[in-house]
Parts: C-alpha cells; structure tokens; sequence
DNA sequence: TTCTTAAATTAGCCTTGACTAACATTTACC
DNA sequence: GGTAAATGTTAGTCAAGGCTAATTTAAGAA
C-alpha cells in the first residue's frame, strides 16, 4: 500500500496529471508537450520527470516519452476526477468553462476530503433535482 | 488609485489578512502572535512585514506592533471578505466549520473573480429559498 | 537599578520550482 | 547516409518563503 501516505506537490501533481492526460489523448507523453500544455520549458519537466521517477510514480527511457508505473496511473486517475468534479461543480454555479477548468486546476490540489465529498454530494443531488441539462 | 494593480502572493495575503485579524481581536498585532496564529517561526514574520512595509500597506515601529496604512486595511478588508463568503459557501455544502475555515484559506488566494462572483449569488439565493438556518 | 526573560531583528542557510545557456540525441528530409 | 531541425538533458542561476542561530531591545522581578 505505497498510495496511502504519498502526498505529492502541487506542481508534481499537475505533471503527473498532464503525463495521464496526454497519454490518453495521443497515447503519448512527450518533454515537449507537457511543457506547452503547462506552459513551462522543458528543462523544468525534465527535473519534475526526475521525482516523479524517484517517487516511483512513472518511468521513462532517456529521450522517450514517459509512462506511467500502476501506482503512477491509480494517482493520476484520482488527481484528474477530482478535477473534472470540481469543473462540473463549478459550472453547475454558472461559472464559465474557461474559468471552471482554470479554477478546478487550482482547487483540486488543495481542498480538504471533506469538502470534496460534500461537492460530489451537492452535484449529485443537482443532477436528480433536474437542472435544465 | 494604487490598489487595482496590486497582486500579493498567497502567503503576502495571509500575512496581512492576520494582522487585520489581530488587531480587530487584541486591538494589536504583534509579530509574535502573529507567527503563532500562522504556525510560523518570528524571523518568517519579519520578514513578510519588511514586504509589506515595501508596498506601503503596512507601517510598523522597530520592537513595535504592525499597523495597517489606508490602503492595507483596504485589501485586507477584502481578503477577510472572500474568507468569509468561502467559508459560508463551505458550510452551506455541509462541511464542517473547522474544514471550512482551513479550506476558505486556501481558495481565498486562488479563485477567479468570477467564480467569486457566482458564489456569492449562489450563497444569496441559498439564503432566500430558505434553508433550516 | 540591575538582571533575567521575552520579544523582535538580523544574518545566513535550505528547498522548491521555475529559468537560460549549452550540450546531446533523435528524426526527418534531401 | 549525412545534415538540419526538433527534441531531450545537464549545469548552473534566481526568487520566494520557510528555517536556525545569534544579536538587540524591551519589560518585569528582585
């Protein structure tokens, strides 16, 4: 159960996100992708690949693309729901999709479990109460 | 008109939110409070008050407690606001007061304005339909 | 008044996470 | 196959924001 007590930074989580991200997208994650998507260069990926190595959480070959280890996909899983509920929920608010995807970038790294539990409650009961879609 | 740019980093707002906190509490803010309220060491304090003191919004003798200028006790104002509503919006959700308040602090520093915005008519219309409370 | 203690400051160090510049490798095109 | 361009890596710098250790000032007790 090496999961349990991995607590990663913020920035190493939004790498790790980006790696599952792309990944799904191209079936690829390229230094030079996650760098335009997160708007860094790409020696600052090269050092986040680095931990994110260390930590176990992907594995790369010198001038490849980088995989995810299993733990490496369970987290990036969790880490891309979170934010996807923290979109929905705040465009359930009448927050723009711009705005609700850049908010929920910032938020999931930071809200409690317990506030995140109670965010899914209210999006669920917002979907039965029937909003309009 | 020296507010509109004025952007301070996340712990520069803790800092100063604190100190407007302190003193409406105790009548004053002293470093040492201040560094135990934010689990923080007195060297740290000093020198985010020296910043402070750099962008005007705070004035404070040597050995003395930390006072805030016009414009501090403006911004802080505001900050202490965006607290307040996020904490309000939290325990509307049903989170706990102690997790609402750990998690308002860290969404006070990062929320678009927009998303401030529909929360605040959120948390409005919550209040007119009536809940329990 | 003097001495002890608490509070505040200063100096200097460390980590994180970005950056640029320089170098290495791979890819792609001729 | 050879070379230009793109991609990846390494080395070293910087700023933010913490910290400890050492010093200075203020305050309170003997």
């Amino acid at each position: 159960m090496p999961l349990a007590p991995l607590k990663l930074s913020q920035s190493l989580e939004d790498y790790l996100e980006m790696v599952y991200m792309l990944r799904k997208e191209n079936g690829i994650a390229r230094v030079k992708d996650i760098s335009t998507a997160l708007a860094v260069k790409m020696p600052s990926v090269a050092k986040a690949v680095l931990e994110l190595k260390k930590l176990g959480l992907v594995t790369q070959e010198p001038y490849a693309g980088v995989e995810l280890s299993k733990d490496g996909e369970k987290l990036a899983h969790q880490i891309l729901n979170r934010h996807l509920l923290l979109k929905l929920f705040l465009m359930k608010l009448g927050v723009s999709e711009a705005t609700a995807n850049k908010d929920a970038c910032s938020m999931e790294h930071i809200l409690s479990a317990e506030t995140l539990s109670k965010i899914g409650i209210f999006v669920n009961e917002f979907r039965k109460k029937g909003s309009s879609k």
